[in-house]
Order: structure tokens, then sequence, then C-alpha cells
DNA sequence: TCCAATTTTGTAAACCTTTACAAATTATGC
DNA sequence: GCATAATTTGTAAAGGTTTACAAAATTGGA
């Protein structure tokens, strides 16, 4: 069952079937009628490859993240994956569990595969990996992250969004702080945001002190034992920051089971506002991202350079602190 | 950049590259070093359109989930991803927002997009969805439910589960219940888990009254309201049997907003086991699921079936009832 | 060393479209 | 009704693999 039985059928030769598929307008009444009889009589699906190969464009995405299980990423492949569909496009997904190395398997693979183009987390990959893409010239794009060093990314600054929410703490008063952070190996974002707080800390004349950063996996777990760790130093901060709102919710938690009063004891802050964030007791203030629009201009940018257009090279998306209720002045000010 | 530039450049025939690279066992070992080096001094990437257009087989697995953004989905997404990545096979995702149309345009796509199997959630597909991939020849099998009537499958006995969950209250003494249930329309399992919790209440003589069956869709707000409705009634249920566990955490944090005591005014229990739902305070007693076998389960299947291996038709996953805090003796049993 | 059996390799057709290009048809203006 | 221009259609050549089949090389046994 191919184009040339849809010919047949309708009389007509492959090219017109293929232009009533591709080009209707170019077609006539009577041809288009003929043909698209043919194929709902016949129940004729193209074939794709047959398309890709010919065509040379697979309308497929590839788009890599380093894991679907963090509901900030959920939210953005849901948000692309119908943009996608929108627009014709398909969606490849691949996660690459924050290893370089994967991901640049998973781009290889991705390319083989004949994708029009690629999104991927984040600017650090590997060198072979970007120069592939380049040798190949498929376009990519680096998504939650924004920086002007080269590659076409549509995303955030992640040192800024996070200086925000330092500026804020100090200007409640506080002076004593902690950090929850994401683990920065491979992860530019967790590295940027650490940077972005100990420089805004700087610019007050305060500072974060090493023992007091803790690189964690961004799981409930992992955030809970971390804020038990720094609520158990000798002199406990007053305000901690959350690499990311699981973190958050981590430290959250704890604090409820063990009767510590957030934000009166000490504040607690996250990033990347997740639908939770708002529902927990007390909710949790945090920095929001606009995760669906990002997703979706990135697309746009990626479909954009598909069809031969020029776009900026680096395109930021405006984060924003939300203050909630686990942030407030610290008790010493109060007092 | 061919086959034919690899084949030059390492003295040998396309055929050669090519049994280099799918079957190197049938190869001389000098043959294959010579097209190995010819390969890694070209950076030569086959072209996977081509690939599938000779061989038929594109080594892509479709998946059409209702959406990402419902963790209990990504979970499972990211465990097909994963283990579809170890077997050589690609994800092309969808998601139809559970809207069996939306459903059957994405199976039509992934048709054109030559996808080798797809695998769906439950087993309520337009008919003319289910003939059309029948036709095509392309094998598929829902996930997420359990039942011999005729499509394989790989889930788990959505009504049995319910039950389990309702049995366990009866036991505790519950009489009044009132469920949170998902909407079920277009949704078998949940429609499923309410006829489950129906059928348990009435083999004990008990019975779920209409109006106090809230559909809602899966959010917190939603389940959060829903049990406020609930409890505002003139004799609230001492048990409130939710349709998932992101309903669950609806009604727990509302209940703490209000002072409302969770289990000793009214038990709570969900269905998932969402990664939170051990962490809430009073944690959430629900229904697990052993999401990453199921979804690498179904994969099994369907790869089995292309590798032209028998399999069952119905797999049934195991779940288990998990007790934790948000369920108890009902007060009027306890005085 | 030779023959047969086995393994490895090469040739060329097939897979199903799209798309230049040429040919045919239709429309336009006079 | 004719010449010309514009639109629509058809022909046939790519596109880059895989894979029957045939041919060549290698192996093993006598």
């Amino acid at each position: 069952m191919s184009i040339f039985d849809v010919a047949e059928e309708a009389g007509v030769s492959t090219a017109s079937v293929s232009r009533v598929l591709n080009s209707p307008d170019s077609t006539k009444q009577k041809t288009r009628n003929a043909v698209e009889k043919a194929i709902k009589k016949l129940g004729y699906i193209p074939n794709g490859a047959a398309r890709a190969l010919s065509s040379r464009n697979s309308r497929v995405i590839g788009a890599i993240i380093p894991t679907i299980d963090n509901s900030i990423f959920a939210t953005g492949i849901q948000a692309l994956q119908s943009y996608l569909h929108t627009k014709g496009y398909f969606l490849l997904l691949g996660s690459s569990n924050y290893d370089p190395e994967l991901e640049f398997e998973l781009c290889q693979n991705f390319l083989v595969q004949q994708v029009a183009g690629i999104i991927m987390m984040g600017s650090t990959h590997l060198p072979e990996c970007v120069s592939m893409l380049n040798k190949e010239g498929t376009p990519f794009v680096n998504t939650g992250t924004y920086d002007t060093k080269g590659n076409y990314c549509v995303g955030f600054n992640n040192r800024y969004a996070a200086a925000l929410a330092a500026r804020y703490l100090v200007d409640l008063g506080h002076r004593e702080f902690g950090m929850i952070a994401g683990i920065t190996k491979y992860n530019d974002r967790a590295l940027e945001r650490i940077s972005g707080i100990r420089e805004e800390l700087d610019r007050h004349g305060l500072s974060l002190r090493d023992e007091r950063v803790l690189e964690r996996r961004y799981e409930i777990d992992e955030g809970g034992a971390a804020f038990r760790h720094l609520m158990a130093l000798k002199d406990p901060p007053t305000a901690i920051v959350c690499g990311n709102d699981v973190l958050g919710f981590g430290a959250i938690l704890e604090a409820n089971k063990n009767g510590i009063d957030i934000p009166g004891e000490v504040s607690v802050i996250g990033f990347d506002d997740l639908v939770l964030s708002k529902h927990l007791k007390p909710s949790l203030s945090t920095i929001q991202i606009p995760t669906e629009e990002m997703w979706c201009r990135a697309a746009d940018t990626l479909l954009a350079r598909l069809d031969g257009l020029e776009t900026p090279t680096a395109i930021e998306i405006d984060v924003s602190l939300l203050v909630r209720e686990s942030t407030g002045v610290p008790r010493s000010t109060k007092s």
C-alpha cells in the first residue's frame, strides 16, 4: 500500500498525490477530490521514513532533559509536546540523568534518527557533542539557561534569579545563610544558582560559608536531611536557600515534623515554583519560572531556524520572586 | 556523506559496511576494522530514515499518555525511555489530554512516522483507532489497565485495587464513605476504581451514595475543594477514598488548613503512591503501583512481539495496599 | 593438493517518497 | 479563435539504506 496505489485508484500520477498531501493549493479541486477519496477508501497512510529520506525533513524534534521524574521538566516536556503537535512536529524524548556522556550518546542516536533539531537542558555539553551537532548541521538550542557565549539558548539567568532570592532575604534582615543546592557536577544551572547567592551576599558584605552549602540530589529526603543538618549547627542559619522546590519541600516537611517554625525560626525559599509549592503549609516562597513559555519559545526558535529565519541567539525569559509564607523577618530582628 | 563514502574509504562494498553496522559477527575482523576506521575518520552517521525505509523497522516506539504533568505518568515515561534506550529503541511521546479523538490523531501521526509499536494508557480507544492499528499491523499494548477482553495489556485490575482499599477501611470499622474520584468520561481506570469501591461496599451490605462520589480533575485544588464539600455534609463520611494521590494530597492539605484531624475525624486513602505521599503529614495511605515495572514489561511485551515471539495477551501487575498515617479506626468505633 | 562445504563479500534491486523538469492544460487579452 | 502566459500535471531521477542472490574466498577433510 503506497502512493502508487493511491495514484492508480485516483487516476492521477504519484506526483499529484504527493502534492495533494503537501501543497494542496497547487492542485485542482477535481484532482484533490479524487485523491482524497482514494486515500480515504484505501486507508492510505504515508510513509514518513520515505518522506524524510526524500524531502530530508523528518519533522521530528529531539529533546534531552536530565530526568522526566522532576515535575519542572515534566511540565516543560508537556508544553513542548503539545506545542510541537500544533506545528505538525513530533517529539523524540531522551533523558540524560545529568550525564554528558549519555547526553552525547542520545544526541548521536537522535542524529541517526534524522531529527530536524534538538532541545537540551543547560549549556554543559561535551565538546564533541557540540561539534558533532555543528558538523551535521543539526540546529539545537539550550534551555533553562541564559548566556551569551555562543550557542543558541532560551532561558533565564540562573545567577540573577538566585540573587533575587538572596536580596529579598537580606532585605528582610537575614545575615546567616545556608544553602541546600543541587549537585553542581555537570549542572551549570545548579552552579550558577550558588554563585548568584554568593555574589549577592558579597555585595552586602555577607558571605555564604562553604560548610553551609550542601549539594544534594533533587529529592525530598535529601532536602529534609540537609535541612536537619543545617539546623543542627551550633549557630544555624536564619535563612535557607534551596536549589529547587523539591529540596524546599524536604525542608518544610522536615521542619513540620520536628516542630521547627518556618518562617519564625528559619526562612526557606525554593526555586521553580512547582504546583505543590503554594499548597504546602507554610506555602513555599520561591523563584517562579514561566516553564511552558520557555519551552515553547525554545521550540519556536528551533522551528524558525528550520524555516531559514533569523532568530536571536539568546532569548532571556523573565523570572520572578514569589513571596509566600515560608519566608519572613528573622527572629533576632523581630525581638 | 553516505554509506558509499564509507565503503570507498574502507575499500569494501556498501553491503559490507551495512553488515559491520548491523551484524558485525557475520563479518571478518579485517573488514570490520577497515570499516570502523573509515566510519570514525569520516564521522559517518547512518541515515535512520533510509534504514527504516529499507529494513521496515524504525526502532521507534510511540507512547501516548493523558498528560506528562502527572507524576505517575512522568515516572512511567521515564522508566520506559530508559528501558527502551537499553534495547536500542527510541521513544516518540504524545499526550492525549484524556481525549480519544486526540489519541486517535496521535496514533495516526505515529503510524506515519512508522513507529514499530505503540503503548497507550488505558483501554478506552476510538474503535477506528484500534481498527486502524490492526489494519496497519502495528502492535500496541494498553497499560495501566488489566482486562481480558481482547487487546494486549500490561497493567493491574483497577477494580480489584480499589476494592482492596475499601475492604481495609470497612475492616477498620468505617460505614460512611465518600469518594473523590477522577473524571470518568473517557477514563476506564477512574470508572473501574469507583466500581471497585462500590462493589466491595455492596459485599458488606454498605453503599456509596451517588451524591458522595465527586468526580474531579486530578489537581490538588480540586481534591481540596471536594474534601471541603464532603466534610460539610450534614453527616460527613468517616472515610474518603481518592481516585489518586493528587486528590489525596488536596484532601490532606485542606484538612490541615482547617484543623480537621486525619485520621481522627476522617480517614483518607489515595491511589498510586506518588513520591510525596509518604512525606506528607499525615502520610497518605494508598494503593501502590509498581509503575516502572509496569511500563518496562509493557515495553517488553511490545518488543517481544516485534521479534515475532509469543507473549501473553494480558499481563497482570500486582498492586498493594500501603497503610500509613492517614487512615485509622473511625471515631465512633473508638469511643 | 584438491574438492566440497562453509564463510565472507559484492552486485543490484527494492523500500516509498519528493521534486526538478518537461509536457499538457487552462486562462487571458486581443 | 489565436497566441501567449499561467497553472496544473506527469515523468523519472534522486534520497541512503538493507538484503536476496550470486560470486569469491576460506576452511577442512581426505
